[in-house]
DNA sequence: CCTGGTACCTACTCGCCAGTAAGACTACTG
DNA sequence: CAGTAGTCTTACTGGCGAGTAGGTACCAGG
């Protein structure tokens, strides 16, 4: 909390490191506008124009958290999933991927979830195409292990379920971090692989005919 | 969007309605922060200070607009809802209500869960009591349709992972309003349901044996 | 026609916050 | 040691937006 008068000077890469891990704990506590670059500043120990000089406006500064961390995110699933491997062990693997990258790096998330897409910067836009990508990959993937193609707009829509779970998910495991990350994809992804295969399979449930 | 000076006399009670569904439709572009007190007011068609008068503060004001559609959405799902029948009856019949709600309601929808979430008002905790009474609602659904009850834990974060499809595909259903709210909530209770009932019966999914 | 009450307004204050001007300190380089 | 490039600061401006003071039109009932 910096009371002190001046800081220590530092090559620039570290203080924009620096800066930038200041700037998604505070917004991923208070939220784009209510996050005022004063208390990044303060966070970041360094003074203001620091921030301006190196990173930019507000927008730019968010923006490129976001794109960080979205990339940080990004490779971490990518890293984890195992390619030519069938569809379901595709998946699975990128669950573990996404839970782990959540369980170490909570503001990460709070921001990339909940914060960008609230917005209706630029920065939305980049939000929502990665989240995209994620939605047609495993879009992808679903349709990839069915024979019998069901329509382009009933995998997408189940993939948005699917990536919602996993969204809401991650969100819950926020509030019970005792669960290990592996229990908690395992969950969903018995959950979701099941009801899924179930259904390529021809089951579907129903409603009782009318009385 | 009143260009001309004196709006008309009306009874308070309508103008608070008036004023509140402004309110919903700017908070719901804009979020709470961004939206400000003086576009509302252009919106409801009057001045700044008959918001005060009426409505309180900004805070005051978003509260009700939170408490009285989340009021509207939980009353929706209530009436639609069907007890006394089985678990999966049930969980559909709710389905239906809250995809109905959300397809008649976007603005209403966009405000409770885009906007009230991200805030750290008094509404956050006024929104996470209503969806937490639905996640023990459907936590209670899924306990009770098993015989071997499994960990408390367990019910809840699947409970929390439906939630979130349902929120999730409400969300993408918002870019897709040509699909009949029927079949998206079919979808959901497909893709959930089947694969809980298959877990329940003991079918899990597991990786295949390390190489 | 006055008297009050209720709807409604214009025109402010005041604080917070994004963004900047102008310069001070340090360190390397010749 | 002088020059210059890069780090870092204090101390401002300017605007936006929440909230208010102090009215004006309008409609009762007496």
């Amino acid at each position: 909390m910096r009371t002190e008068g001046r800081a220590k000077r530092l090559p620039r890469a570290v203080r924009e490191r620096q800066i930038m891990d200041a700037a998604i704990d505070v917004f991923s506590r208070l939220g784009f506008h209510a996050a005022s670059m004063d208390e990044i500043s303060e966070v970041a120990g360094i003074s203001k124009p620091m921030l301006y000089a190196y990173l930019g406006s507000k927008e730019e500064l968010f923006a490129t958290c976001i794109r960080r961390e979205a990339t940080r995110m990004m490779e971490a699933i990518a890293n984890a999933v195992e390619p030519d491997q069938d569809p379901d062990v595709q998946l699975w693997s990128g669950l573990r991927g996404f839970f782990g990258f959540v369980g170490e790096n909570r503001s990460s998330w709070q921001v990339l979830h909940r914060q960008a897409s609230t917005q209706g910067g630029p920065f939305a836009a980049e939000l929502a195409d990665m989240r995209g990508r994620a939605l047609t990959l495993v879009a992808a993937l679903l349709t990839q292990s069915t024979k019998a193609p069901a329509t382009k707009l009933e995998a997408e829509s189940l993939a948005a379920a699917l990536v919602g779970a996993g969204e809401s998910l991650a969100d819950w495991w926020l509030d019970h971090p005792e669960e290990p990350a592996g229990v908690v994809a395992a969950r969903l992804m018995n959950l979701v692989w099941m009801g899924f295969s179930n259904l390529v399979a021809g089951n579907v449930w129903h409603p009782p005919s009318r009385r």
